[in-house]
DNA sequence: CGTATTTGACCAGCGC
DNA sequence: GCGCTGGTCAAATACG
């Protein structure tokens, strides 16, 4: 039933492109090509495979702990950087990251800023994960494995039975999004949400949900379209999609949980965590204010 | 000391 | 076939 990150990553609509990997057109702002073909026999063909291409605003990195450099935008997958290089016709290396989320995935992303824009950070994935979505690495959530509610934040860490909470929530992109800024169609939101412990999957229809480049919702991450946008998060018709479901089973959030969130505020990268508070649910950030990257203004 | 990053070397695809 | 370029490897280094 849990839907491939191909198929999740084929449904994201949120200023990416699907490209084919050609020897000259990497890193610039070519064409899109129209699918994702992970059928790779080789790393190094690079006729194979295509990729993913999302783009995120800079200026507002600057001034933050990541200026001057090519410093991914944090997802819920690890990355690590196996290797940086000069790109022939632009000013900026581009960084070339592999999945450490777990062994052997074959995930693949390249890092580097837009020789058109320098403002903008060019993210291309290639390859697909060969695993399901991360569990958090959290060492706060490990600590306090009974919280009521976690984030999901990028892992170095294997993930194992242990440090699944019982009650982690996950989120996971399913499908394209519009801008929740100025979409009428709230109502289409469609989160994927996976309750780990439960291993239950809650999926509510979102139809075509766009997000584009609005400088006033600039993304915070690859996934921020979902995870990050205090515009969804703060806006209950959001979660007027959830009315079907017993969002105290979702969100077991508790008074008690609280001092637990005051912690999550030292998360180094960006999750989000749901929590059903006073008959409303509620999303509450854990973790670097979107102004870090990108500045909004929520 | 374990893990992540850096960086030069190497390899393969591609164009001429 | 050759050279250029992109992508990966792996040893060295940095860091916590």
């Amino acid at each position: 039933m849990e839907a491939s990150l191909s198929e999740l990553y084929s449904n994201m609509n949120y200023h990416m492109e699907d490209r084919e990997i050609s020897s000259d057109n990497s890193g610039d702002n070519s064409p899109p090509s129209t699918t994702f073909n992970a059928s790779i026999s080789s790393p190094k063909r690079r006729r194979a495979i295509q990729k993913k291409v999302m783009t995120f605003p800079l200026k507002e990195i600057e001034g933050s702990r990541f200026k001057g450099d090519c410093t991914p935008p944090s997802d819920s997958w690890a990355w690590r950087k196996y290797g940086q290089k000069p790109i022939k016709g632009s000013p900026y290396p581009r960084g070339y990251y592999r999945c450490s989320s777990s062994k052997g995935c074959p995930a693949r992303k390249q890092v580097e800023r837009s020789r058109s824009d320098p403002n903008t950070l060019v993210v291309t994935y290639s390859y697909e994960h060969n695993h399901p979505w991360p569990i958090s690495r959290n060492h706060h959530q490990n600590r306090h494995n009974n919280a009521a509610a976690t984030a999901t934040t990028t892992t170095s860490s294997t993930p194992t039975p242990e440090n699944i909470s019982t009650n982690t929530t996950m989120m996971s992109p399913t499908t394209s999004l519009n801008n929740p800024s100025t979409s009428t169609n709230k109502s289409s939101l469609q989160p994927k949400i996976e309750n780990h412990a439960n291993d239950t999957i809650f999926q509510q229809n979102i139809d075509h949900h766009e997000i584009h480049h609005d400088p006033l919702l600039p993304p915070t991450d690859e996934l921020s379209w979902f995870t990050s946008d205090h515009q969804i998060l703060e806006n209950n018709e959001f979660f007027s999609n959830f009315n079907d479901l017993d969002m105290s089973k979702i969100f077991p959030m508790r008074e008690e949980d609280e001092s637990l969130f005051a912690d999550l505020g030292e998360l180094p990268e960006y999750s989000v965590v749901f929590r059903k508070a006073a008959g409303v649910a509620a999303v509450e950030e854990c973790n670097l204010a979107p102004t870090t990257w990108c500045g909004t203004t929520g």
